[in-house]
DNA sequence: TATTGTTATACTCTATAACTATA
DNA sequence: TATAGTTATAGAGTATAACAATA
């Protein structure tokens, strides 16, 4: 229904039949980075989503899974805490992956209050078809900012992080 | 909280009291943009709520109030257009702004459906404390990313909006 | 028929507190 | 006392649907 809208605006702006709200200035939020990077982040979100459909995976639990992956048997504690999700939403959140028989939480032999993560064989395989779809995802976000500023951010955010 | 939980980690981590999450690997995590675009997102918002704390203002309200000071007179759908915002979520939120005496909502003469916006004079005096924050924050931000950085940033992502 | 603005509902994400079981 | 994990609640933001008034 996001596309219905926008195909309904473009039309509608075309035979002028509202204000053009293209032509609103943005003063002051010109200058605000915050305001560039909050649509742009938006949109990815909006295009991870639509990209990722047909594997019903969200930004959060794509990025809880790659991490389980690349660090089997961490804690939820240490996993939360590198992804900066509060441990009561991720506790939530893996709720849903265990639901969906793709991550395992098992007892943490030196330490009985915490839980080992690790992916499923289940988990692995819907893994594959998951970083294909969010490959494509990425590819629309290249197209979108060209590959040199797409390479350049990637460089200086992670420097960042 | 936010603060207080990081002093916390800070220190808990230089007593090895619990396992080193900084040593998590990202994994895949570490090729996909909108991962680090996220994360400098929410260090945005962060930012911006805890240095416009004296105003209560968020970044939602402050987009429209900068929004409605640069096109005085227009509605609220062109204004929602123009910032992405749903005009379900824009009329609660203009509900709110209008409860604080910072925006009218006058009658439009040319249609009687819509409703015209302008900011209070009370609304400008606030704007005015309010930009002075806002302007803080960048300073903030500039200093995360480096000036060259910000201002090529700046550059890109006005470009792709 | 379509649009403006409103209210209502549902879901995600964030923040916080309270609780248990361990340490 | 402090930590790991869970559950519950509240708020912001997003997405829809339905409605009244108007075009």
């Amino acid at each position: 229904m996001k596309r219905r809208r926008a195909k309904r605006s473009a039309a509608a702006a075309k035979k002028g039949r509202f204000p053009a709200a293209d032509t609103l200035a943005l003063g002051q939020l010109d200058n605000h980075l915050g305001y560039f990077v909050r649509r742009l982040q938006i949109w990815i979100f909006q295009d991870f989503i639509r990209t990722l459909a047909p594997m019903k995976v969200r930004p959060a639990q794509y990025s809880v899974l790659l991490i389980v992956e690349a660090n089997p048997g961490r804690t939820q504690a240490s996993v939360g805490q590198k992804l900066g999700i509060e441990r009561a939403r991720l506790a939530r959140l893996l709720h849903e992956l265990e639901r969906r028989k793709w991550v395992a939480r098992h007892a943490n032999g030196s330490d009985a209050r915490s839980h080992s993560l690790y992916l499923t064989v289940e988990g692995e395989k819907a893994l594959v078809k998951i970083k294909q779809l969010a490959e494509q995802h990425e590819l629309n976000l290249r197209a979108l900012l060209g590959q040199k500023r797409h390479r350049q951010s990637l460089d200086w955010l992670r420097d960042f992080a």
